[in-house]
DNA sequence: TAAGTTTTTTAGTCTTATCTAAAAAATATT
DNA sequence: AATATTTTTTAGATAAGACTAAAAAACTTA
């Protein structure tokens, strides 16, 4: 199949390219997966030869389909491996994607089909980020966000949209994870920040971060 | 930690070492790993300055106690993930091998530590392989095999000398696995082939296949 | 022990994926 | 529009790990 690096570029270009398709620049690449643009542009032709990218010089690339499969199903092994790592080893949220970044380029389609018939077939990771299925489908993202919420509202959160360790340990703190009732407490309609209720006390939460949360 | 190269030789030098700790040569690593010589000699250079082998040209590598446990960890690893394999996810034991080689790599003490919970703490792997604990000790291996065996006595299989896919697919067939209550029918002594008992049928057996099959 | 064979090492090359430094193209600014 | 700045690409180098071919050392065997 396709090596390590070109699996990791593939996820990366496939994040940076957004629902829309938008081109994605090589330095956007090189921010993202730290290192250096010169490198990205001699493995985007690499990818472009194997018909995984299309490239214009100066242009930035685009991902095929077969690309976009390709990066979908490391993005599937990624996820299940995050579910596998909480619901069964019990690791906190935080604490699976490195681990993750390793497992999701282990090479054996039966290993995940297996891997997902004893995880339930679930169908979003433990930050709520849908796990595509074996034909790169999956079901719709959350669109609602604590921030939409106004006073009086209830939600539970069903997921993250930022997940980085600082985030997702400022949660952990605040007993805010999948499942949990949050209700809107008071609102404060300049800056979005707002006191909500959650796990029986008060928390007072920025706007940012109430951005950052999604709800159902 | 070592590369992925680094750990595969150290598993090769281990396992061609045996019991009494001989020098191991080149030519036999470069068998056993399918590369050739040249190759074998970089890397035990290599190796050696990282004090992993003992190396004095032309008289092959020792594993220094380093080495030993080096190798001993990824030991460790590749056979509770064969366990996860096998109990979790309903693999065959001649399935496992492939996919163990990969998972053996992957580097967090966490998730093994957390594996080997989750898997009751296993002392053998599927095919009868003691386990290394953390530390690198093992409960003794079995030594009784259905070849010692003779007319009448009855045996549990316990384990597999050789663990190549052809000889578990046999197995396999024949309804021999773990656990398997085998009673000698008729052993012949001139060759050790025997006629045995096992899963309600009948089965001739090579004195070869009985002396590979480990017996309590 | 001298010749022949096998094993092991050396020397040099290749591939993959990086990097730095410099050149080229695109974009922004006055 | 000309100049400055940023982005991207090219050229050349490096490191890991493998390879081939040839040299060197170690062993067989007569």
């Amino acid at each position: 199949m396709y090596s390590l690096s070109e699996e990791n570029y593939l996820k990366a270009i496939y994040h940076l390219q957004g629902e829309t398709g938008e081109a994605v620049s090589t330095n956007a690449i090189a921010d993202r997966m730290e290192t250096k643009a010169s490198s990205v542009t001699d493995m985007i032709k690499k990818l472009s030869e194997k018909t995984l990218v299309t490239y214009v010089k100066y242009q930035g690339v685009h991902l095929t389909e077969e690309g976009r499969l390709a990066a979908l199903k490391v993005i599937r092994k990624h996820r299940l491996w995050e579910v596998f790592l909480v619901e069964k080893l019990q690791f906190t949220w935080d604490q699976v994607h490195a681990i993750a970044e390793q497992l999701e380029h282990i090479q054996s389609e039966q290993l995940i089909d297996r891997l997902n018939t004893f995880l339930g077939d679930p169908k979003f990771d433990p930050h709520g980020d849908p796990i595509p299925d074996k034909d790169g489908n999956f079901s719709e993202h959350h669109n609602k966000v604590l921030a939409d919420l106004t006073d009086d509202d209830k939600g539970v959160c069903v997921g993250v949209k930022e997940s980085d360790d600082q985030f997702l340990q400022y949660l952990n703190r605040h007993k805010i994870g999948i499942g949990s009732q949050i209700t809107v407490l008071d609102k404060e309609e300049y800056d979005g920040s707002m006191l909500i209720q959650i796990a029986g006390k008060e928390l007072f939460i920025s706007g940012e971060i109430a951005n950052n949360i999604y709800i159902n």
